[in-house]
DNA sequence: CCTACCGATCGGTAGG
DNA sequence: CCTACCGATCGGTAGG
């Protein structure tokens, strides 16, 4: 791990405590052992760290959704390898992710609209998927925004109470989150 | 409205968009027409106004789980009461629903702590409620946790997206939700 | 990586 | 509700 990168992975730490704006360079400095001016030889801002997080896993599900409608075909298909794929990625870095999910609104303009709209994109496609199982006679004819929202919620708030040291694989969380959005808790059908 | 009803009004309102740490007394003054000195004859601290709003909210799910604990029998109706209260609750006051959801901890360690606690019971009383539809048979054998957990986050994201000018009234988007929860995407069971 | 420091801004108080 | 102000702290820079 470069110096740079220890430096990242401890401000991500702190700033999923603290938030963006309670993450101060001295704290900073302090978990890293040196002054706070020292940080600038290695980052440019307090900025760049939230941009490099936000963006850095955006692309990842960026590419985990073409690599799903590339590999699979039918909806429910589609849907649980990326049910699978998005937990996987938010897992492997539960600082990162927290982070992604509470703090990208605290950056600037510039980077923020790129984000949303970046957002947006993962949102229309993970809505595509659903139109797609209820055009194949898959999934029953939901709103597919409603639908699409409240799945990202539900596979979103993993990062809220997922504990790696617990019981649970990020394999396993994600086939119960499959489970529990195809099927739902009731036992008929109303 | 008092003057100080209309303070935290406009204090939620920018601290939906600014965050808790981003709204300053200069900026609240300054929406108000008067000076940040003057704030301090209305409010005590920036901190009362997070907590107001944070324990206000607290009590009325609070309430609303009594209650339907209290009139309603069998889980499935519980469920769909509560999923119904919960959501006129957040629709409620969208400003405030936002600023609880995003915004308790930055609350000072002894009302975080007991804002926790009182989450937590809500939580468990959402469990209780799925094992009781568990042991009558009207649920699946999931995870209490685990669907508490995901049940919660998939209400709780309607403070996101929902827009009073829109289509949907509350009661509408509650119904939805019960759907969505009670019977998921798929059209057969798996 | 450090010392020394800058201008800006913060929540809040005193006194009227 | 205002003027005047406080001590603390912020992100960041200059120069070594």
């Amino acid at each position: 791990m470069t110096r740079k990168e220890e430096i990242r992975s401890i401000a991500l730490r702190l700033m999923k405590t603290h938030g963006f704006g309670g993450l101060t360079m001295r704290l900073l400095a302090k978990e890293l052992g040196i002054e706070a001016a020292s940080i600038y030889n290695h980052i440019s801002s307090k900025d760049e760290l939230l941009e490099t997080v936000c963006f850095d896993l955006a692309s990842k599900f960026e590419s985990a959704v073409l690599e799903v409608n590339d590999i699979y075909f039918n909806a429910p298909e589609k849907l649980s390898m990326l049910v699978k794929q998005h937990i996987e990625i938010l897992c492997a870095d539960l600082n990162a992710s927290t982070v992604f999910m509470h703090e990208w609104r605290y950056l600037k303009e510039e980077p923020r609209l790129d984000f949303v709209s970046k957002r947006n994109h993962y949102e229309q496609e993970i809505r595509k998927i659903i139109q797609l199982g209820i055009d194949e006679g898959h999934f029953n004819e939901v709103e597919t925004k409603f639908a699409a929202l409240t799945l990202l919620s539900a596979l979103n708030s993993v990062v809220e109470w997922y504990k790696p040291t617990g019981t649970l694989t990020p394999l396993q969380v994600a086939q119960q989150l499959n489970q529990f959005v195809l099927t739902g808790l009731s036992k008929q059908k109303i």
